[in-house]
RNA sequence: GCCCGACUAGCUCAGUCGGUAGAGCGUGGGACUUUUAAUCCUAAGGCCGCGGGUUCGAGCCCCGCGUUGGGUG
């Protein structure tokens, strides 16, 4: 059972594990979680809101512009996603985070101010900015610069509790020399491509990508089959998913393919060993190119993967538990490439960005007798901000985050002639849910009709020699 | 033995499946030999369960988390394999069963419902589905007793309607070494204050506030007429449906003067609000804390 | 008796491809000629049987009853 505290109702429940040993593939030895190391690509949030990715290499100079410059080796063995400050020397000291840097005093009375007498005026503020830069060359703390510039502000007492906090806010942004670094994760790539450089990930958001991730089941020990065009970005996400479990198979049409997302992710070496990728040319070479390939050696240069050879057969072994496919080329056409090898009641998920790219697969999918449950899906997804009395979206991004054809494949049956309309019994066991009426399977059958021997389903599959073990039972035999 | 963390390759005796007779007809049922199901639709389809169908198909004690909110509170509380988290309430096990099946085989879930009959089927219903090592299920009234955890789990999950009286008891079964993360899931705007207002006062920063809507569209092939003078005066083809495939007798070219495209909506009967999704981080405990 | 569906338009229907805001009849208007009217065109008509209980302060929730169709005794 479980090692886990029991589930007794009364006591509480106080439990202290270690945090490495149940995470032994994630954490390398000898390092906490968490902790920035040597050769981590991290994200660094700027006091902007901007934000920059880059390796963290030791004995190096990371400039933040306006925000300051650090050494690399300042970073190295402190948390992630805690800000820091950059004081003078360049040492790095963790930033205080107060709620009301960012809330503003949540109980004013709103009505006690407002901007009826506040006249937009520069000369409201009384530093200049050969003066503000002098602050700076003094190398002033953020602090010290915005404390100034309120107190210089003459009408800043007028302003509303909100108002001011605004202000703050803005000059924060500005003047604070901070920055967070944040760990990188499948989540927070995805939401800096789509917000950086979209065509990069093909406008794929992460709500899109999180319901390619549960639509394909994706979990440790699953084994896939993906076609990635979004630089890695799904891989990524789903190698994360698996946690070193498994295996993963990347089909490409290019001699190689840009994984650089899933580089980024500072995996260990154990769950990068869990991928392997191809090219759909030696995948599925063309019989007069056969030879070819096999009397050439294989030229990768890491030999701790398996050979091109050694992936063909497993690709052809069939039976993967899923397809993933996030292709610029026509999404039909590599369906058709790699279905044959998933095996029958599993998912395949197909990403474009746009609709209409995946209306002709949704409808053929759905023709076919191969697929069931075929689902043409988009999502709607606003992010708001919160604070105390100002609760507002902050913008509307439904509709181009991209959309998804999601399915399960199943064995198509022997074509039903028109006859068979009567009831069957099909053997099978009996509801788990005695007490629930609706939809019933259906009553234990009275009648001492025809053999309660479970059917084999038989694989009538276009898909030959995929070699599945046919899990799903088409019945569609005539028991009278 | 099927179960929701693991593919097997075949039906086995006492598995748990899913019951397909067409898309609004998902049944869960336990293979049992000897044992029949009527079933008057021609033929059925037997599913090895997963997460998703399990949601489509469970029996209802409560209203339940459906995919789409499922998919994304998962990502943005960065679950994997190996995750620690706590759950409140269980409901109806919606969540509970994706959440184990993301986390496995070396996570665990906490799960907690005040409900007592409630509580007592969602304990049956892992032991089952053969979950019961991942998971950890209380009757225990958190926004009352607390969690009884301490720095412990990865990310906290409050399905509560008064989700502010758990706050502080999240903390403290949240884990301090690390930065970790908290979901808030609640449909009123109300709710969706106070809870704000509790996070802040309690230290958690990075709070965000989102609402997902999955929305489902039909493609279907329609014949549309074209406008043409010379034949504004004579019968039209008949604006309909054709559904390509299948070899239906519907697959027929379109008529001269008309022309098969195909159309695209969102189904009409997608689900509205659900919920608003607030998120927040705890930061890791500062060193001096770290220390003693 | 038991089981399974279906109840929205004045009436009657709607399929295992994820087809219940889709239609037909009837009705109104128009064109036409074959005028106790036919044909074609076109328009109007839709919020879901009744009651109860539950879910968080979002129902793909549950139960009972009624009407109706089918299956099985």
């Amino acid at each position: 059972m479980s090692a886990e505290p029991q589930p007794t109702p009364a006591p509480a429940v106080s439990a202290v594990t270690p945090a490495a040993d149940t995470t032994p593939l994630e954490a390398p030895a000898a390092s906490k979680p968490g902790i920035i190391r040597a050769g981590d690509h991290v994200l660094l949030v700027l006091p902007s809101e901007n934000k920059r990715m880059l390796q963290i290499k030791p004995d190096t100079t990371v400039e933040l512009g306006k925000f300051g410059k650090f050494q690399t080796n300042a970073l190295i063995g402190k948390p992630y996603g805690v800000p820091y400050e950059i004081v003078k020397g360049g040492e790095l000291v963790r930033a205080e985070v107060t709620p009301e840097d960012a809330l503003g005093e949540a109980d004013s009375d709103v009505k006690d101010a407002n901007n009826k007498n506040i006249f937009d005026d520069n000369a409201n503020q009384t530093l200049t900015h050969e003066e503000i830069a002098t602050l700076k060359a003094e190398q002033a703390s953020g602090h010290e610069i915005i404390a100034k510039i309120i107190s210089s502000h003459s009408e800043f007492d007028k302003k509303t509790e909100f108002s001011k906090a605004k202000y703050i806010k803005k000059k924060r942004q500005t003047f604070l020399r901070q920055f967070t670094p944040v760990q990188l994760d499948a989540a927070t790539l995805c939401d800096f491509y789509f917000n950086k450089n979209p065509a990069k990930t093909k406008e794929m958001r992460i709500d899109i990508l999180s319901l390619l991730l549960t639509s394909a089941n994706v979990r440790a020990h699953s084994r896939l089959l993906i076609y990635d065009d979004t630089q890695g970005m799904v891989t990524a996400a789903v190698l994360e998913r698996m946690g070193g479990f498994g295996e993963v198979v990347v089909v490409h049409e290019a001699l190689s393919q840009n994984l650089d997302i899933v580089r980024y992710m500072n995996f260990p070496q154990a769950t990068l060993d869990t991928l392997t990728t191809i090219p759909v040319n030696r995948a599925f070479p063309l019989p007069e190119e056969m030879e070819l390939w096999e009397a050439s050696a294989d030229t990768r240069e890491n030999k701790t993967k398996p050979s091109f050879r050694e992936t063909r057969d497993n690709i052809h072994r069939g039976g993967f538990d899923g397809l993933i496919v996030a292709s610029t080329a026509d999404p039909h056409s590599v369906v058709d490439l790699l279905s044959p090898y998933v095996a029958t009641s599993r998912p395949v998920v197909v990403y474009h960005s746009a609709l209409n790219m995946l209306t002709p697969l949704c409808q053929s999918m759905r023709a076919s007798q191969s697929y069931i449950l075929v689902n043409l899906l988009t999502t709607w997804y606003r992010p708001y901000q919160v604070l105390p009395q100002r609760t507002h979206p902050t913008m509307n991004m439904s509709g181009h985050g991209g959309a998804l054809v999601v399915a399960t494949k199943v064995a198509p049956g022997p074509a039903l002639p028109s006859s068979l309309t009567k009831q069957e019994l099909i053997a099978v066991g009996s509801s788990t849910q005695g007490s629930r009426k609706r939809s019933k399977p259906a009553n234990p059958a009275r009648g001492s009709s025809g053999s309660p021997a479970p059917k084999k389903a038989k694989v009538g599959d276009e898909n030959e020699g995929d070699g599945m073990e046919v899990d799903p039972v088409e019945a569609g035999s005539s028991q009278v | 033995m099927s179960t929701f963390e693991r593919y097997s390759a075949t039906i086995a005796e006492g598995d748990l499946a899913i019951l397909y007779r067409g898309h609004s007809d998902l049944y869960p049922i336990v293979i049992k030999s000897g044992e029949f199901v009527n079933n008057n639709k021609g033929y059925v389809i037997i599913l090895h369960p997963t997460p998703e169908l399990w949601t489509l198909s469970l029996p209802h004690r409560t209203q339940i988390l459906y995919q789409a909110d499922i998919s994304i509170i998962t990502s943005l509380l960065r679950l994997k394999p190996g995750s620690r988290v706590l759950e409140s309430g269980t409901g109806s096990g919606s969540f509970s069963h994706s959440l184990i099946r993301t986390i496995a085989p070396t996570g665990h879930l906490h799960t907690f419902e005040y409900h007592e009959g409630r509580a007592a089927e969602a304990k049956a219903e892992f032991e089952a589905h053969g979950l019961a090592q991942f998971a950890t299920s209380q009757c225990r009234d958190v926004c009352k007793d607390g969690f009884g955890l301490t720095n412990l789990v990865d990310a906290a999950f409050l399905d509560l309607p008064a989700p502010w009286e758990a706050v502080a008891s999240a903390k403290q079964a949240l884990r301090k070494d690390v930065a970790t993360r908290l979901c808030s899931f609640s449909p009123c705007i109300e709710q969706v204050a106070r809870t704000v207002e509790a996070l802040t006062q309690h230290g958690f920063t990075n709070i965000e506030m989102y609402e997902c809507l999955l929305r489902e569209h039909d493609v279907r092939n329609v014949t549309i007429h074209q406008v043409d003078v010379m034949r504004s005066l004579a019968p039209r083809p008949k604006v309909a449906a054709v559904r390509p495939g299948k070899g239906q007798e519907e697959d027929v070219p379109a008529a001269p003067g008309s022309v098969i495209t195909a159309l695209v909506r969102p189904r009409n009967d997608a689900r509205g609000h659900t919920s608003f999704l607030t998120f927040a981080t705890l930061l890791p405990q500062a060193e001096e804390a770290d220390e003693q």
